[in-house]
DNA sequence: TTGTAGGCGTTATCAT
DNA sequence: ATGATAACGCCTACAA
């Protein structure tokens, strides 16, 4: 073919009608013959008509484009999130502008900045964890963009979110490992800075206290995520003069290092010490020494409702309605133990 | 602030000037006065003009939006890919729009539809392990959106691919396997019908060859893919009156699955039988059992060279030129030894 | 029930 | 050097 593709102009051409009469009859409008309307829909479909979205994009001053930023899309979380994302948006008719932060906050104001020069009509974002302030993701607001920030939101109330609760998940978490017998339960938690931290610390907190244990800041270290950092957490943990017998990590990725740092500091990993850990990633199902236990937080439902939240808030948008009212949806996680014999 | 965004018309308004002129004096067209140029420029910094990019698509028929589908998004092969193309793709002002097939023929059908009616300037895709044919992505011809086949090239050369040479890679890895002095290597190859797996048959046939051995075809397992799959394979290789003593795999996820298997019928991995494999994904390194060498496809490179090839073709659609030619582009692997040791 | 015309933001082609 | 106008594809208020 190769042929310029066809538009409703060139169908009421060939039928001498006008345009608007071929747009009604395509879109079903009350008022237009039956008559004409088939005819119109016939030749259309001879014609392999098809509606060129841009131009009614264009119309509409609308892209439906959402953008989604990520820091990752390797780690298994974020992959399973996006597609969760991409199944709604597929659903609804929405498309996918897609970019990575790189768990840096200058590469995320750049993609934030392209986006918002795309013209996207709504942006769904789990910050770097170097995001420590949000003017320019906030920005957007200006635009009329409305922002789901996803897993990762920021401890304001004052913007659009989807997490999962791990506070109450670390709290079940605890239980869990109380219950199994262990006392001295130690934390490597990710970067104090940032949300996830802070609530899987107070569960951890709240955790320990309803058990009547005491809480032991020697047992809590932090990790910025690397492999080093985390394998610092370890040492200092393992030099303790009463170390611990159970070890929670921030997430499968830190748990991957710190399991792999005490195997080689020849700790019996989930016999000397147990391990457990969020996210339970299929991946780690294939890994020497998988956490005992793992809190699923289900990434692909988190990825549906927040697309289902940025098309709700698109389209309040249009309506041109409330006063600041925010949307927030939380995830119940699910406290996985892994049928396996440790080595 | 909420007010709506400045357009040209606006710029021109408060200048009373016409928007050709503005038009011209923001593109430092030739044609323009250096004062106009400059009160244009300066009003337009201070309103935060930013060009309309859906008009200029619009107008212009292009979006510069790029499709990619990817089978799975979450291994880690694939996610590596996307972000060559990511970072291309916005170096060039380009978008992607993100599907994924889920190794599913018809799936991809759907997808590569919905992106034919956004009407995307071009696609990269990999094909699902499932599809055999090709029409539904050769009939995007028939809209003049080039294709660029990635990874999974189909195996006739009247399209447009990027490519690990595998071909050579696993000559390369049968004549490492020699030297280390096995002589019984065994191929738990892919599904036999795509083009990855006939690269790596005809690489291990003429490696094999090339050492003066013989070609045992008892040696030669496929797999679908799947766990169940692949586990079958080893358990054949296994049950030979003279078992292997090297196995390749596909791909890491298959050493992942077969290794796995391995391990519980009480095979040494690594030391009864060698595992080496492809991809060389940084996941492996936190396994039980990790390939002893892997074969490195890079990725991010080939991405970047098919997000490259795209908009070459994307530019040479507009100039209307050639007839038919296709591109095609190679990397070649690197095989990478695993230093560790095995348990 | 159908047609006409204007507009969305921009660029290009004519004029002036 | 600058302005007026048409055009891209579609929709819709208004007119007939």
């Amino acid at each position: 073919m190769n042929q310029k593709l066809p538009t409703i102009k060139e169908i009421a051409r060939r039928l001498n009608v006008s345009v608007s009469t071929v747009s009604r009859a395509l879109s079903d409008h009350p008022r237009i013959g039956a008559a004409t309307r088939e005819r119109v829909k016939q030749l259309a479909k001879e014609l392999n008509y098809e509606p060129n979205a841009q131009a009614i994009f264009f119309k509409q001053k609308k892209t439906h484009v959402v953008g989604v930023i990520l820091p990752y899309i390797r780690e298994e979380f974020f992959s399973e999130a996006i597609s969760g994302i991409e199944m709604v948006a597929l659903e609804h008719e929405y498309t996918i502008l897609f970019g990575q932060s790189y768990d840096d906050v200058e590469k995320e104001k750049e993609v934030v900045n392209a986006m918002r020069r795309q013209r996207v009509d709504g942006l769904i974002i789990s910050p770097s964890k170097t995001t420590l302030r949000y003017d320019h993701i906030e920005a957007l607001d200006n635009y009329d963009i409305p922002v789901v920030y996803f897993d990762r939101v920021p401890l304001s109330e004052k913007a659009n979110r989807v997490y999962c609760n791990v506070y109450q998940g670390t709290i079940e978490m605890v239980g869990w490992l109380f219950n199994q017998g262990y006392r001295r339960i130690a934390f490597i938690n990710g970067p104090d800075k940032i949300a996830a931290s802070r609530d899987r610390l107070n569960g951890y907190i709240e955790g320990i206290s309803r058990q009547k244990l005491k809480v032991d800041m020697q047992l809590v270290e932090n990790t910025d995520l690397t492999k080093e950092s985390t394998q610092d957490a370890v040492a200092k943990l393992l030099a303790l003069k009463q170390p611990p017998n159970a070890i929670i990590t921030f997430n499968d990725y830190v748990h991957m290092d710190a399991v792999q740092y005490a195997d080689k500091q020849h700790i019996k990993v989930n016999r000397d010490i147990i391990f457990v850990s969020y996210a339970n990633l299929p991946i780690t199902a294939y890994t020497a020494n998988p956490p005992l236990a793992s809190l699923e937080q289900y990434p692909y439902a988190q990825g549906e409702k927040a697309m289902k939240m940025i098309i709700r808030l698109m389209n309040e948008k249009n309506a041109e309605t409330q006063e600041a009212v925010f949307l927030s949806e939380e995830i119940l996680p699910t406290l996985v133990i892994n049928q396996y014999q440790p080595r």
